[in-house]
DNA sequence: TTTCTAAAGATAATGATTATCCATAAAAAT
DNA sequence: ATTTTTATGGATAATCATTATCTTTAGAAA
């Protein structure tokens, strides 16, 4: 679907013309996020990260997902469960369906959401700057296995 | 709009109905929650109750809050900032529109969102059980004020 | 090279929420 | 009524994700 090379390049630009490094571990966080294919979790680019380097610490993650939020290549997803997951590839807003079994995200569109927005903007005289809608409920594969 | 006293004896009712017990200390986080127009925080909750109850502990209000999600009569609202929100009026799923500097927190409807809903289970196979739609930006009050 | 500063890494601190443990009060049983 | 049982309240410790702090390191510039 994306192409992970030419994401990262843009990633890169836009760090560059706002006056970042690209040091080797920020690449390799880079890289990491421009090719998932999911939403990672703090928890899984860190150890995704541990081998290209094992010394990386959590805070570099942390430090330098913060960074990719400021500069607006990144999308964060906080659920009520504990942990934020990541959206590399999709930074701007837009519906996500979460399994609650198994944790599974999928990206979604909707056509419609655009109209909503403008409609609560309309009604309530706001300047919406973004969203978030979430689905919850069960994936195909967890129906199958049944309640419990 | 709503009868802060038909919905008190509503939320009792259920409890009572499930084999709970309605304490004097449930039954005045009840109230506050019943009669809230807003969608009061942990802390506010808690500030509250200290008025009846100076010797509440945070303990019973999360316990409270927890029980009240179980039986369906609370919902919980967490967004990226810390410290969730409670909606007591209206425990099923709806939008909100949220001002980023004044944290004001409106109720809010839309037709469209069921749709959208149905649409999500249909592409995906998922069995979909509740979802979570949250407007951000500022308002009209804290538009004025400029940014900064 | 030397200097300057952003960034990495280690670790402590924070803050909301949860767990634990005991005291207590409300039903139920006798 | 009295006793028994169990849910609930209250105090406090523990947890866990995230942030802050501090020092070291490395990259860019001079
Ligand atoms: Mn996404
Ligand atoms: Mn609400
Ligand atoms: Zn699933
Ligand atoms: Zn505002």
């Amino acid at each position: 679907m994306a192409d992970p090379q030419y994401r990262l390049e843009q990633i890169i630009k836009v760090l560059r013309d706002k006056g970042h490094r690209i040091t080797p571990q920020r690449l390799a966080l880079l890289k990491i996020i421009a090719k998932s294919e999911g939403h990672p979790s703090v928890e899984q680019i860190y150890e995704q990260m541990k081998a290209d380097f094992p010394t990386t610490s959590l805070a570099t993650i942390y430090k330098t997902l913060t960074l990719l939020k400021e500069v607006g290549e990144v999308l964060e997803l906080n659920f009520a469960t504990a942990g934020s997951h990541y959206d590399g590839n999709k930074p701007y807003p837009h519906p996500h369906v979460i399994c609650t079994r198994c944790g599974q995200i999928l990206d979604r569109k909707s056509v419609a959401l655009a109209e909503i927005s403008q409609e609560m903007a309309r009604l309530t005289g706001y300047e919406i700057t973004h969203h978030q809608l979430n689905f919850f409920g069960l994936c195909p594969e967890c129906q199958k296995a049944g309640p419990g």
